[in-house]
DNA sequence: ATCGATTGCGCAATCC
DNA sequence: GGGATTGCGCAATCGA
């Protein structure tokens, strides 16, 4: 009886060996039943005990289980691996938008006070024109270029 | 996609924390632990080798390796709920950001129209002083209201 | 109705 | 020593 074998050679992500040694390891062999077993003498517990449903395929020793098994195992790594993936791109998503965020606002306020200072001008030549000023009074408006960006 | 709508069909669906029928790798079936296992009865130690390996204390039948085991549980799954609980905040932030990227996009817009409005604005003005010097050709534009924000 | 994809869970190793 | 993380396998369920 040939044992299932075993590779768990799962290097860890950061360099850390780990062995993982399930139950195999210690030479128990899997029982064949599933049910929990009544412990002795103790009366039966809940234990549903239907094996013999449609699952006649479900035998651990079975070479189709152990098929399956390992199937699903590594679907289940893919898409565990994927979840992470994942994730780790929203959290990339949340730096880029905080980026883009920080920019926006930058820009904002330099609009915002690019328009202020064009507002005051507007202003202080409606005053001028309002006072009814000298004939030719031009007040040289600083006109303060601004090269944007 | 985390809908944690978990209809486990685990027998015994009211009450009682039920265990699922793990059976689990270990292979090893241990008594179903639906309850503190009684004491009595117990007995039943499967374990063909006795506790081998380094640890004396790592008998599975232990005491104290079930509550270990139990507290390691239940820890796993707070650890498991918080990270949950994270990821999704952190996808609620995604979607925070991008409205208000999006808001802060609107406001540029506007402030660059406006902006524009009054630089056209000004250079008319500009254009009318250098043309000639009107005494009073005031009639200055009928005061946009713009209100901003 | 087969089979991959998800998901909850327990176990063990490891981290802290 | 003890909770928190993490990788992994199992089983149930979903989904195409």
């Amino acid at each position: 009886m040939s044992k299932i074998s075993q590779q768990n050679s799962t290097p860890g992500v950061n360099g850390i060996s780990v062995i993982h040694t399930q139950a195999q390891a210690s030479g128990l062999q899997q029982v064949p039943q599933l049910v929990p077993a009544g412990p002795g003498g103790g009366g039966k517990a809940v234990a549903p005990s239907k094996q013999s449903k449609k699952s006649l395929s479900m035998d651990r020793n079975s070479d189709e289980y152990r098929q399956r098994r390992e199937r699903n195992n590594m679907a289940v790594k893919k898409s565990r691996l994927k979840s992470k993936q994942k994730a780790q791109d929203t959290l990339q998503r949340v730096n880029q938008l905080k980026e883009e965020n920080e920019r926006l606002e930058a820009k904002i306020k330099l609009l915002t006070k690019e328009l202020s200072v064009l507002k005051d001008l507007f202003l202080e030549h409606a005053h001028n024109l309002a006072d009814n000023v000298q004939p030719i009074s031009t007040e040289n408006t600083t006109e303060s270029d601004n090269a944007g960006q």
